[in-house]
DNA sequence: AAAAAAT
Protein backbone atom coordinates (compact mmCIF):
# COMPACT_ATOMS: atom_id res chain seq x y z
CA UNK A 1 0.00 0.00 0.00
CA UNK A 2 1.59 3.61 -0.96
CA UNK A 3 -0.35 6.80 -1.38
CA UNK A 4 -0.63 6.31 -4.72
CA UNK A 5 -3.06 4.00 -4.18
CA UNK A 6 -5.28 6.23 -1.97
CA UNK A 7 -7.03 8.17 -5.13
CA UNK A 8 -4.83 11.66 -4.16
CA UNK A 9 -3.61 14.23 -7.09
CA UNK A 10 -0.10 13.80 -8.77
CA UNK A 11 1.03 17.11 -7.35
CA UNK A 12 -0.55 16.06 -3.49
CA UNK A 13 1.85 12.60 -3.94
CA UNK A 14 4.70 14.81 -5.25
CA UNK A 15 4.18 16.72 -2.22
CA UNK A 16 3.96 14.02 0.67
CA UNK A 17 6.99 11.99 -1.38
CA UNK A 18 8.87 15.12 -1.14
CA UNK A 19 8.16 15.23 2.75
CA UNK A 20 9.83 11.50 3.06
CA UNK A 21 6.71 9.23 2.99
CA UNK A 22 5.52 6.49 0.91
CA UNK A 23 3.70 4.50 3.34
CA UNK A 24 0.09 5.76 4.76
CA UNK A 25 -0.19 5.20 8.05
CA UNK A 26 -3.38 3.01 9.09
CA UNK A 27 -5.64 5.74 9.90
CA UNK A 28 -4.72 7.27 6.34
CA UNK A 29 -4.86 4.32 4.19
CA UNK A 30 -8.63 3.91 6.09
CA UNK A 31 -9.55 7.84 6.35
CA UNK A 32 -8.42 8.89 3.04
CA UNK A 33 -10.41 7.03 0.53
CA UNK A 34 -13.44 7.85 2.36
CA UNK A 35 -13.09 11.71 2.97
CA UNK A 36 -12.22 11.75 -0.91
CA UNK A 37 -15.83 10.33 -1.62
CA UNK A 38 -17.20 12.97 0.38
CA UNK A 39 -18.05 11.14 2.96
CA UNK A 40 -18.40 11.76 7.09
CA UNK A 41 -16.08 10.18 9.29
CA UNK A 42 -15.74 9.21 12.79
CA UNK A 43 -11.96 8.37 13.20
CA UNK A 44 -11.43 7.15 16.64
CA UNK A 45 -7.19 7.60 16.98
CA UNK A 46 -4.80 9.28 18.87
CA UNK A 47 -2.20 11.54 18.26
CA UNK A 48 0.73 10.00 16.52
CA UNK A 49 -1.23 7.85 14.37
CA UNK A 50 -0.62 9.77 11.45
CA UNK A 51 -4.33 11.35 11.97
CA UNK A 52 -3.60 14.75 10.84
CA UNK A 53 -2.27 13.84 7.77
CA UNK A 54 -5.22 11.85 6.90
CA UNK A 55 -7.97 14.63 6.79
CA UNK A 56 -5.17 17.43 5.55
CA UNK A 57 -4.71 15.53 2.28
CA UNK A 58 -7.97 15.02 0.76
CA UNK A 59 -8.78 18.07 2.00
CA UNK A 60 -6.20 19.87 -0.16
CA UNK A 61 -7.31 18.12 -3.38
CA UNK A 62 -10.89 18.83 -2.60
CA UNK A 63 -10.53 22.64 -1.89
CA UNK A 64 -8.40 22.71 -5.33
CA UNK A 65 -11.01 23.24 -7.06
CA UNK A 66 -13.18 26.62 -6.57
CA UNK A 67 -12.29 30.09 -4.98
CA UNK A 68 -12.65 31.49 -1.59
CA UNK A 69 -15.26 34.42 -0.86
CA UNK A 70 -14.33 37.60 0.87
CA UNK A 71 -15.66 37.02 4.72
CA UNK A 72 -16.28 33.12 3.73
CA UNK A 73 -13.99 30.36 4.53
CA UNK A 74 -14.69 27.19 2.48
CA UNK A 75 -13.74 24.84 5.13
CA UNK A 76 -12.91 24.45 9.21
CA UNK A 77 -11.04 22.87 11.38
CA UNK A 78 -11.21 23.17 14.97
CA UNK A 79 -8.28 22.39 17.75
CA UNK A 80 -8.16 22.72 21.44
CA UNK A 81 -4.96 24.53 21.72
CA UNK A 82 -2.85 27.10 19.40
CA UNK A 83 -0.15 24.93 19.42
CA UNK A 84 -1.97 22.12 17.66
CA UNK A 85 -3.60 24.73 15.65
CA UNK A 86 -0.04 26.13 14.58
CA UNK A 87 0.64 22.73 14.17
CA UNK A 88 -2.03 22.03 11.60
CA UNK A 89 -1.47 25.02 9.66
CA UNK A 90 2.09 23.92 9.15
CA UNK A 91 0.75 20.34 7.34
CA UNK A 92 -1.40 22.46 5.02
CA UNK A 93 1.66 24.31 3.95
CA UNK A 94 4.16 21.42 4.29
CA UNK A 95 1.99 19.04 1.90
CA UNK A 96 0.13 22.08 0.09
CA UNK A 97 3.09 23.44 -1.36
CA UNK A 98 2.16 22.63 -5.41
CA UNK A 99 -1.50 24.13 -4.31
CA UNK A 100 -2.79 27.18 -4.61
CA UNK A 101 -4.88 27.17 -1.10
CA UNK A 102 -5.46 29.80 0.95
CA UNK A 103 -5.05 29.78 4.86
CA UNK A 104 -6.24 31.29 7.98
CA UNK A 105 -5.01 30.64 11.59
CA UNK A 106 -7.36 31.56 14.19
CA UNK A 107 -5.88 32.04 17.92
CA UNK A 108 -6.14 33.83 20.61
CA UNK A 109 -2.69 35.28 22.08
CA UNK A 110 -2.40 37.43 18.75
CA UNK A 111 -3.22 40.36 17.34
CA UNK A 112 -6.59 39.78 15.55
CA UNK A 113 -5.44 42.32 12.10
CA UNK A 114 -3.43 40.05 10.49
CA UNK A 115 -6.20 37.40 10.69
CA UNK A 116 -9.00 39.46 9.98
CA UNK A 117 -7.26 40.69 6.20
CA UNK A 118 -6.64 37.01 5.82
CA UNK A 119 -10.88 36.37 6.00
CA UNK A 120 -11.43 39.25 4.01
CA UNK A 121 -9.30 37.88 0.84
CA UNK A 122 -11.29 35.24 1.79
CA UNK A 123 -9.90 31.97 2.71
CA UNK A 124 -10.02 28.21 1.47
CA UNK A 125 -9.10 26.59 4.77
CA UNK A 126 -9.34 28.48 8.35
CA UNK A 127 -7.80 26.45 11.11
CA UNK A 128 -8.89 27.65 14.81
CA UNK A 129 -9.18 27.67 18.37
CA UNK A 130 -12.65 27.65 19.51
CA UNK A 131 -12.77 30.98 21.30
CA UNK A 132 -11.19 32.97 18.97
CA UNK A 133 -13.06 31.94 16.16
CA UNK A 134 -16.58 32.90 18.05
CA UNK A 135 -14.93 36.17 18.90
CA UNK A 136 -14.21 37.04 15.46
CA UNK A 137 -17.92 35.18 14.76
CA UNK A 138 -19.14 37.71 16.96
CA UNK A 139 -17.29 40.88 15.89
CA UNK A 140 -19.02 40.29 11.59
CA UNK A 141 -15.81 39.19 10.36
CA UNK A 142 -16.65 35.67 9.73
CA UNK A 143 -19.79 34.33 7.67
CA UNK A 144 -19.72 30.00 7.94
CA UNK A 145 -23.17 29.26 5.18
CA UNK A 146 -19.98 28.61 2.52
CA UNK A 147 -18.26 26.27 4.88
CA UNK A 148 -19.05 22.79 3.19
CA UNK A 149 -16.64 21.31 5.28
CA UNK A 150 -16.00 20.75 8.88
CA UNK A 151 -13.04 19.12 11.44
CA UNK A 152 -13.59 18.65 14.48
CA UNK A 153 -10.40 17.36 15.99
CA UNK A 154 -9.24 15.97 19.54
CA UNK A 155 -12.92 16.29 20.52
CA UNK A 156 -12.83 14.36 23.45
CA UNK A 157 -10.17 17.42 24.59
CA UNK A 158 -12.38 19.75 23.78
CA UNK A 159 -14.84 17.96 25.85
CA UNK A 160 -12.45 17.85 28.58
CA UNK A 161 -12.14 21.75 28.15
CA UNK A 162 -15.77 22.63 27.94
CA UNK A 163 -15.90 23.77 24.72
CA UNK A 164 -18.69 21.13 23.28
CA UNK A 165 -21.10 23.96 23.72
CA UNK A 166 -18.92 26.23 21.56
CA UNK A 167 -19.02 23.71 18.75
CA UNK A 168 -22.31 22.68 18.86
CA UNK A 169 -23.14 26.76 18.17
CA UNK A 170 -20.26 26.93 15.21
CA UNK A 171 -22.26 23.56 14.06
CA UNK A 172 -25.47 25.07 13.53
CA UNK A 173 -23.45 28.04 11.59
CA UNK A 174 -22.45 26.00 8.99
CA UNK A 175 -24.96 24.76 6.09
CA UNK A 176 -26.66 21.21 6.67
CA UNK A 177 -24.88 20.26 3.21
CA UNK A 178 -21.92 19.53 4.16
CA UNK A 179 -19.32 17.04 5.00
CA UNK A 180 -18.15 16.53 8.68
CA UNK A 181 -14.91 14.78 10.02
CA UNK A 182 -14.42 14.34 13.89
CA UNK A 183 -11.63 12.82 15.20
CA UNK A 184 -11.28 11.66 19.36
CA UNK A 185 -8.93 9.13 20.87
CA UNK A 186 -11.95 8.10 22.70
CA UNK A 187 -15.60 8.09 22.67
CA UNK A 188 -17.45 9.17 25.79
CA UNK A 189 -21.03 9.41 25.38
CA UNK A 190 -21.50 13.50 24.93
CA UNK A 191 -19.41 13.06 21.95
CA UNK A 192 -21.23 10.52 20.75
CA UNK A 193 -24.22 12.31 20.81
CA UNK A 194 -21.91 15.14 19.24
CA UNK A 195 -21.47 12.87 16.30
CA UNK A 196 -24.83 11.51 16.29
CA UNK A 197 -26.23 14.76 16.21
CA UNK A 198 -23.98 16.74 13.44
CA UNK A 199 -22.87 13.80 11.31
CA UNK A 200 -24.90 11.79 8.78
CA UNK A 201 -24.05 8.31 7.81
CA UNK A 202 -20.30 8.38 9.56
CA UNK A 203 -18.28 5.76 8.56
CA UNK A 204 -16.07 4.85 11.56
CA UNK A 205 -12.73 3.94 11.45
CA UNK A 206 -10.67 2.98 14.81
CA UNK A 207 -6.87 2.25 14.85
CA UNK A 208 -5.20 0.46 17.86
CA UNK A 209 -3.79 3.21 20.39
CA UNK A 210 -0.29 4.01 19.79
CA UNK A 211 1.54 4.68 22.92
CA UNK A 212 -0.06 1.96 24.64
CA UNK A 213 0.72 -0.84 22.49
CA UNK A 214 3.73 0.30 21.38
CA UNK A 215 7.15 -1.03 21.86
CA UNK A 216 9.45 1.37 20.75
CA UNK A 217 9.10 3.40 23.95
CA UNK A 218 11.18 1.99 26.86
CA UNK A 219 9.14 2.89 30.31
CA UNK A 220 10.54 3.40 33.91
CA UNK A 221 9.46 4.51 36.97
CA UNK A 222 11.73 5.59 39.15
CA UNK A 223 11.25 5.75 43.24
CA UNK A 224 12.02 9.08 44.47
CA UNK A 225 11.62 11.17 47.57
CA UNK A 226 9.69 13.97 46.55
CA UNK A 227 11.80 16.15 47.83
CA UNK A 228 14.62 15.04 45.91
CA UNK A 229 13.45 15.06 42.45
CA UNK A 230 15.48 18.01 40.93
CA UNK A 231 18.69 15.66 42.00
CA UNK A 232 17.21 12.46 40.71
CA UNK A 233 16.39 14.14 37.36
CA UNK A 234 19.98 16.01 37.46
CA UNK A 235 21.92 12.98 37.42
CA UNK A 236 19.17 11.09 35.30
CA UNK A 237 19.67 14.06 32.47
CA UNK A 238 23.68 13.05 32.74
CA UNK A 239 23.39 9.48 32.86
CA UNK A 240 20.90 9.16 30.11
CA UNK A 241 22.03 9.51 26.56
CA UNK A 242 19.43 12.42 26.18
CA UNK A 243 19.37 14.22 22.58
CA UNK A 244 16.57 16.47 23.99
CA UNK A 245 13.81 15.66 26.35
CA UNK A 246 10.92 17.10 27.57
CA UNK A 247 9.67 17.35 31.25
CA UNK A 248 6.26 17.33 32.15
CA UNK A 249 5.32 18.91 35.84
CA UNK A 250 1.53 19.16 37.08
CA UNK A 251 1.67 22.34 37.77
CA UNK A 252 2.38 25.52 35.94
CA UNK A 253 4.52 27.06 38.89
CA UNK A 254 6.48 23.84 39.40
CA UNK A 255 7.54 24.01 35.58
CA UNK A 256 8.43 27.55 35.99
CA UNK A 257 10.46 26.66 39.21
CA UNK A 258 12.31 23.52 38.06
CA UNK A 259 12.88 25.83 34.52
CA UNK A 260 15.02 27.98 36.71
CA UNK A 261 17.05 25.48 38.53
CA UNK A 262 18.19 23.52 35.59
CA UNK A 263 19.29 26.72 34.19
CA UNK A 264 20.95 27.78 37.18
CA UNK A 265 22.83 23.94 37.03
CA UNK A 266 24.04 25.24 33.47
CA UNK A 267 21.28 23.19 31.53
CA UNK A 268 20.07 24.63 28.22
CA UNK A 269 16.37 24.43 28.55
CA UNK A 270 13.09 26.15 28.11
CA UNK A 271 9.62 26.72 29.70
CA UNK A 272 5.95 26.13 28.12
CA UNK A 273 2.71 26.75 29.47
CA UNK A 274 -0.60 29.24 30.14
CA UNK A 275 0.99 31.35 31.54
CA UNK A 276 3.45 32.31 28.48
CA UNK A 277 2.49 34.76 26.25
CA UNK A 278 1.33 33.06 22.97
CA UNK A 279 4.37 34.43 21.41
CA UNK A 280 6.80 33.15 23.76
CA UNK A 281 5.11 30.13 23.47
CA UNK A 282 6.18 29.65 19.68
CA UNK A 283 9.27 31.29 20.13
CA UNK A 284 10.27 28.33 22.75
CA UNK A 285 8.69 25.74 20.48
CA UNK A 286 10.79 26.64 17.76
CA UNK A 287 13.83 27.07 19.99
CA UNK A 288 13.20 22.98 21.42
CA UNK A 289 12.33 22.54 17.64
CA UNK A 290 15.79 24.11 16.13
CA UNK A 291 18.01 22.26 19.15
CA UNK A 292 18.62 25.63 20.83
CA UNK A 293 17.69 24.09 23.79
CA UNK A 294 17.60 20.90 24.34
CA UNK A 295 14.75 20.57 27.26
CA UNK A 296 11.46 21.78 27.72
CA UNK A 297 10.20 22.06 30.86
CA UNK A 298 5.61 22.19 30.35
CA UNK A 299 3.15 22.08 31.29
CA UNK A 300 -0.03 19.25 29.67
CA UNK A 301 -0.63 22.41 27.14
CA UNK A 302 2.50 20.30 25.44
CA UNK A 303 1.09 17.07 26.69
CA UNK A 304 -1.29 16.42 23.29
CA UNK A 305 -0.19 16.16 19.62
CA UNK A 306 2.73 17.79 20.13
CA UNK A 307 4.86 16.67 16.92
CA UNK A 308 8.78 17.30 17.44
CA UNK A 309 11.33 15.04 15.41
CA UNK A 310 14.21 14.18 17.71
CA UNK A 311 12.70 13.89 21.29
CA UNK A 312 14.22 10.94 22.74
CA UNK A 313 12.99 11.11 26.78
CA UNK A 314 10.21 12.17 27.87
CA UNK A 315 10.14 12.87 31.65
CA UNK A 316 7.29 13.21 34.05
CA UNK A 317 9.07 15.12 37.02
CA UNK A 318 5.50 14.77 38.45
CA UNK A 319 3.16 11.72 37.55
CA UNK A 320 0.58 12.99 35.75
CA UNK A 321 -3.15 12.42 37.70
CA UNK A 322 -5.07 11.45 34.57
CA UNK A 323 -4.16 8.21 32.92
CA UNK A 324 -4.74 9.36 29.76
CA UNK A 325 -2.24 12.47 30.07
CA UNK A 326 0.36 9.77 30.65
CA UNK A 327 -0.32 8.39 27.26
CA UNK A 328 -0.40 11.07 26.10
CA UNK A 329 2.86 12.66 27.12
CA UNK A 330 4.87 10.19 26.47
CA UNK A 331 3.40 9.97 23.18
CA UNK A 332 6.04 13.18 22.83
CA UNK A 333 8.85 10.22 22.16
CA UNK A 334 8.79 7.69 20.21
CA UNK A 335 7.66 9.17 17.19
CA UNK A 336 7.09 7.61 13.67
CA UNK A 337 8.74 4.47 14.59
CA UNK A 338 12.14 6.22 16.37
CA UNK A 339 12.56 4.83 19.47
CA UNK A 340 12.49 6.50 23.22
CA UNK A 341 12.72 6.12 26.69
CA UNK A 342 9.98 7.46 29.21
CA UNK A 343 10.93 8.11 32.89
CA UNK A 344 7.99 8.65 35.59
CA UNK A 345 9.16 9.79 39.02
CA UNK A 346 7.04 8.57 41.50
CA UNK A 347 6.23 9.40 45.05
CA UNK A 348 4.39 7.34 47.84
CA UNK A 349 1.72 9.70 46.83
CA UNK A 350 1.41 8.60 43.66
CA UNK A 351 0.63 5.09 44.08
CA UNK A 352 -3.17 5.17 43.30
CA UNK A 353 -1.96 7.47 39.69
CA UNK A 354 0.19 5.07 38.84
CA UNK A 355 -1.87 2.05 39.56
CA UNK A 356 -4.89 3.63 36.89
CA UNK A 357 -1.94 4.14 34.25
CA UNK A 358 -0.63 0.62 34.60
CA UNK A 359 -4.75 -0.79 34.41
CA UNK A 360 -4.68 1.91 31.21
CA UNK A 361 -1.78 0.77 29.42
CA UNK A 362 -2.59 -2.76 30.58
CA UNK A 363 0.96 -3.59 31.74
CA UNK A 364 2.91 -3.19 34.37
CA UNK A 365 6.14 -0.72 34.12
CA UNK A 366 9.31 -1.43 35.69
CA UNK A 367 10.08 0.20 38.42
CA UNK A 368 13.65 1.12 40.29
CA UNK A 369 15.76 3.13 42.32
CA UNK A 370 16.16 6.91 41.84
CA UNK A 371 19.89 6.84 40.45
CA UNK A 372 22.97 9.07 42.71
CA UNK A 373 24.78 11.40 41.23
CA UNK A 374 27.68 9.49 41.15
CA UNK A 375 26.73 6.04 40.29
CA UNK A 376 23.74 6.10 37.67
CA UNK A 377 23.26 3.93 34.58
CA UNK A 378 21.43 4.66 30.80
CA UNK A 379 18.02 3.20 30.96
CA UNK A 380 18.65 2.02 27.39
CA UNK A 381 20.66 1.92 23.90
CA UNK A 382 20.67 5.53 22.67
CA UNK A 383 17.68 6.88 20.93
CA UNK A 384 19.08 6.21 17.57
CA UNK A 385 16.91 9.58 16.04
CA UNK A 386 17.85 12.23 17.68
CA UNK A 387 19.36 15.50 15.96
CA UNK A 388 22.15 16.26 13.78
CA UNK A 389 25.13 16.12 16.71
CA UNK A 390 24.46 12.94 18.20
CA UNK A 391 27.21 11.54 17.07
CA UNK A 392 29.13 14.10 19.20
CA UNK A 393 27.07 13.96 21.64
CA UNK A 394 27.51 9.99 22.14
CA UNK A 395 31.46 10.88 23.22
CA UNK A 396 30.30 13.61 25.86
CA UNK A 397 28.01 12.06 27.99
CA UNK A 398 29.83 12.74 31.07
CA UNK A 399 30.15 16.46 30.08
CA UNK A 400 25.81 16.46 28.92
CA UNK A 401 27.02 20.29 28.39
CA UNK A 402 29.36 19.92 25.48
CA UNK A 403 26.60 18.52 23.08
CA UNK A 404 24.48 21.59 24.07
CA UNK A 405 27.92 23.38 23.30
CA UNK A 406 28.07 21.84 19.77
CA UNK A 407 24.14 22.47 19.14
CA UNK A 408 24.81 26.12 20.33
CA UNK A 409 27.14 26.56 18.00
CA UNK A 410 24.81 25.28 15.19
CA UNK A 411 21.78 27.25 16.69
CA UNK A 412 24.21 30.32 16.24
CA UNK A 413 24.17 30.41 12.45
CA UNK A 414 20.17 30.47 12.57
CA UNK A 415 19.55 32.98 14.61
CA UNK A 416 15.48 32.20 15.46
CA UNK A 417 14.65 35.77 16.82
CA UNK A 418 15.19 38.15 13.76
CA UNK A 419 11.83 37.45 12.19
CA UNK A 420 13.80 37.75 8.26
CA UNK A 421 15.37 34.85 9.01
CA UNK A 422 12.97 32.74 10.66
CA UNK A 423 10.57 32.95 7.32
CA UNK A 424 14.17 32.14 5.31
CA UNK A 425 14.52 29.34 7.76
CA UNK A 426 11.02 28.17 7.78
CA UNK A 427 11.27 27.70 3.80
CA UNK A 428 14.22 25.70 4.38
CA UNK A 429 12.47 23.49 6.82
CA UNK A 430 10.59 20.87 4.84
CA UNK A 431 14.17 19.65 3.34
CA UNK A 432 15.65 19.87 6.50
CA UNK A 433 12.45 17.46 7.61
CA UNK A 434 13.27 15.28 4.62
CA UNK A 435 16.77 14.51 4.97
CA UNK A 436 16.19 13.82 9.25
CA UNK A 437 13.50 11.33 7.88
CA UNK A 438 15.62 9.71 5.58
CA UNK A 439 18.58 9.49 7.80
CA UNK A 440 15.74 7.85 10.54
CA UNK A 441 14.01 5.02 7.97
CA UNK A 442 17.80 4.47 6.81
CA UNK A 443 18.87 3.34 10.26
CA UNK A 444 16.02 2.76 12.46
CA UNK A 445 17.72 0.80 15.59
CA UNK A 446 15.41 -2.34 16.57
CA UNK A 447 13.06 -1.58 19.30
CA UNK A 448 13.98 -0.84 22.46
CA UNK A 449 12.16 -2.15 25.56
CA UNK A 450 10.42 -4.71 24.92
CA UNK A 451 12.64 -6.94 26.83
CA UNK A 452 12.30 -7.10 30.53
CA UNK A 453 15.98 -6.57 31.56
CA UNK A 454 17.31 -4.12 29.72
CA UNK A 455 19.82 -1.91 31.26
CA UNK A 456 18.38 -1.97 34.68
CA UNK A 457 18.15 -5.11 35.91
CA UNK A 458 17.79 -4.37 39.98
CA UNK A 459 15.01 -5.84 41.84
CA UNK A 460 11.35 -4.58 41.10
CA UNK A 461 9.43 -3.72 44.17
CA UNK A 462 6.24 -5.55 44.90
CA UNK A 463 4.41 -1.57 43.99
CA UNK A 464 1.86 -1.30 45.95
CA UNK A 465 3.89 -2.19 49.06
CA UNK A 466 6.97 0.22 48.65
CA UNK A 467 7.31 2.87 51.69
CA UNK A 468 9.79 5.73 52.33
CA UNK A 469 12.29 6.17 54.93
CA UNK A 470 12.73 9.84 55.51
C1' DA B 1 -5.02 18.44 43.60
C1' DA B 2 -4.24 21.19 37.15
C1' DA B 3 -4.25 22.92 32.58
C1' DA B 4 -6.30 24.67 28.57
C1' DA B 5 -9.20 28.62 25.88
C1' DA B 6 -11.44 35.17 24.09
C1' DT B 7 -10.28 39.66 26.61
Amino acid sequence: MTFADLGLSDELLKAVNEAGYDTPTPIQAQAIPPVLMMKDIIGIAQTGTGKTASFVLPMIDILAHGRARALMPRSLILEPTRELAAQVAENFEKYGKYHKLSMALLIGGVQMGDQVRALEKGVDVLIATPGRLMDLFQRGKILLNGCSMLVIDEADRMLDMGFIPDIEEICTKLPAQRQTLLFSATMPAPIKKLADRFLSNPKSIEVARPATASTNITQRLVKVDSRKKRDALRAMLKAEEVQSAVIFCNRKTTVRELNKSLQSHGFKSGEIHGDIDQSARIAELERFRAGTVSILVASDVAARGLDIKGVSHVFNFDAPWHPDDYVHRIGRTGRAGASGVAITFVTPEDAEAIDNIQKLIGQKIEMIDAPTAAAAAPTSAPAEEGRSDRGRRRDSRKDDRAGERNREERARDEPVRDERKQDERKRDEPRAARAENNGARARRPEPVGDGPDEGWNGPVPEFLSFGFQG
